[in-house]
This record gives structure tokens, C-alpha cells and sequence, in this order.
DNA sequence: CGGCATGTTGCGCA
DNA sequence: TTGCGCAACATGCC
């Protein structure tokens, strides 16, 4: 489930595992998802130092020697790790073998979609930099989410979920968060009040790290079922071409 | 078989 | 030029 919470939970994983290691090998046959020759992905990692890995958004970020490292999850993707002499896993795009003092550990790319991404660069690419604040990361006040927000005539779901305006919003944190902040998702991003906006902030932050800790959804993936909340059964829309789950009372349109 | 899916990009049309 | 809706990408699951 790659968004913010689902991709800083594999950031803190590949970390443990890899970071600081040496890369010993780096393969992959999949020209989809490295986006150029497979062969390019494993000879630039092959005897690198993982300085880091970082995140910013939905995406992750390992600081090599000389190079530098993107990779996205897309919608299906994730990085687990296997024994270094298992066979491919299921859905496997890539692998990263690294030792690290005596031990050799192997990591697996799986991403059964393939709508992930393995992207090799010398510097930060464009999809890196041209990333808005990181709720989590850099934090998030109301008077930001003003600035980002302001002006938008986009509905605030759409709007959150602009990579350019908050980076690792997702159609989860999105519904979710307006809920919480009892915000209707149609309603256009630049009218939101000021109560309003510290509520969404408040919100995602809350929803954040309910992510982080795995819990459940309250109304995502929830249509038809009772609102958490008042009972009213959760109103079902398609908003920007995303399944949009809300409570038609407890998220008024009006200020 | 049809419909839907946690993401992103690019195209055609106002 | 800008903005918006929508299809496409590739695959699995219900």
C-alpha cells in the first residue's frame, strides 16, 4: 500500500537492512520498471556504498557512492528481503545483494503491477526535486497548507493528492484525512476557511501515523457502510478518476 | 466475464 | 495558454 506511511515503513526496513552495506550485485531483467537496460541498473550499483536511504513523498531515494538511487512503488510495489541464495520470488523486478561486515543479505524488488520505478542518476531528477513538503518529513502547519492550497480552484481531494502541492498524499491519506477534518472532498482547495485548513492539517498528521501503525481505514474502501461516526451509510464518488469514500453529513460543503 | 485497485503521465478537447 | 477529464500503462483479485 504505497503511500507516505506504507513507503516510510519499507524506508525504515531497507535502511536496517542495507544501509551502510556495499552492493556485491544488483540485477535486473525487467526494462519496464528500471526504465532503461537492465544491465545499466546492475553495473552502476555493483561495488557501491549505500550511504542512506531517504524518502520524500512516495518516493525513495538511496544516496550510493556516485550515484544515486530513485525507486517508487507504484501501486503494487515493495522491497523485502530474502535469503541471498533463495530463488526469484514471485513478482520479483529486481535484486540487491549487500554485505555488510560478515553478513550478506539479499533484497527483492516485487512488484507484481509494475507500475513501480528503479532509477539509476547521477544527481536528483525532476520527480525528486519538484516535490512539495513532506507532511511527515518536513512537517505541516496551517499556514503552509494555506500557501500550498491557495488559489486552487481543484477540489481539495485533488489538490492533496498533487504530488507538486504535498508530497506522499495518496487517494488513502486523502479520503481519510478529509474525514477526520469533516471536509467534503468536492469542495474547490482555495475555499477552504482557516478552521478548516488547521483542521486538514491536524488531520493528516493523524492519519499519517495511523498509517504508520498499521491501523485500520475508517472509511476508505468503505461505500455503503455505515459512517463511523453518525451511521449514515458513506457516500461512494469518483473524484479526478479516483474512488472517493465520504459522509455526505458529517463532511458539509459549506464553510 | 466485468469491474475495480494504494500511482503517474500524456493526450485530446474545451 | 490553461485546465480538465479520461485513457493508458500491466496485472491480480473478487
Amino acid at each position: 500500500m504505497p503511500e507516505l506511511p506504507d513507503v516510510e515503513i519499507v524506508r525504515r526496513r531497507l535502511s536496517r537492512w542495507i544501509g551502510g552495506g556495499v552492493i556485491v550485485a544488483a540485477r535486473s531483467r525487467d526494462a519496464y520498471v528500471t526504465r532503461k537496460s537492465p544491465v545499466a541498473f546492475g553495473r552502476a550499483l555493483d561495488g557501491a556504498r549505500v550511504v542512506r536511504v531517504e524518502r520524500r513523498g512516495k518516493w525513495l531515494r538511496w544516496a550510493l557512492d556516485e550515484r544515486v538511487v530513485f525507486a517508487h512503488l507504484g501501486m503494487t510495489g515493495d522491497w523485502v528481503r530474502a535469503a541471498p541464495d533463495a530463488k526469484p520470488l514471485a513478482a520479483e523486478r529486481a535484486r540487491v545483494d549487500v554485505r555488510r561486515g560478515e553478513s550478506l543479505v539479499s533484497v527483492r524488488y516485487t512488484d507484481p503491477r509494475r507500475f513501480g520505478r528503479l532509477l539509476v542518476a547521477r544527481g536528483d531528477i525532476a520527480e525528486w526535486t519538484e516535490l512539495g513538503p513532506d507532511p511527515y518529513a518536513d512537517g505541516l502547519d496551517a499556514r503552509t497548507l494555506e500557501e500550498r492550497l491557495d488559489a486552487r480552484r481543484a477540489s481539495i481531494k485533488e489538490a492533496l493528492m498533487d504530488q507538486h502541492v504535498l508530497a506522499g498524499v495518496g487517494n488513502i491519506v486523502a479520503t481519510e484525512a478529509l474525514f477526520r477534518a469533516r471536509i467534503d472532498p468536492r469542495k474547490p482547495a482555495g475555499t477552504l476557511t482557516s478552521s478548516e485548513r488547521r483542521a486538514l492539517a491536524r488531520a493528516l498528521h493523524v492519519t499519517i501515523e495511523a498509517g504508520l501503525a498499521r491501523r485500520d481505514f475508517l472509511v476508505y474502501g468503505r461505500g455503503g457502510e455505515p459512517c463511523p461516526r453518525c451511521g449514515r451509510p458513506l457516500a461512494k464518488i469518483v473524484l479526478g478518476g479516483r474512488g472517493t469514500t465520504f459522509c455526505v453529513r458529517c463532511q458539509p460543503r459549506g464553510a
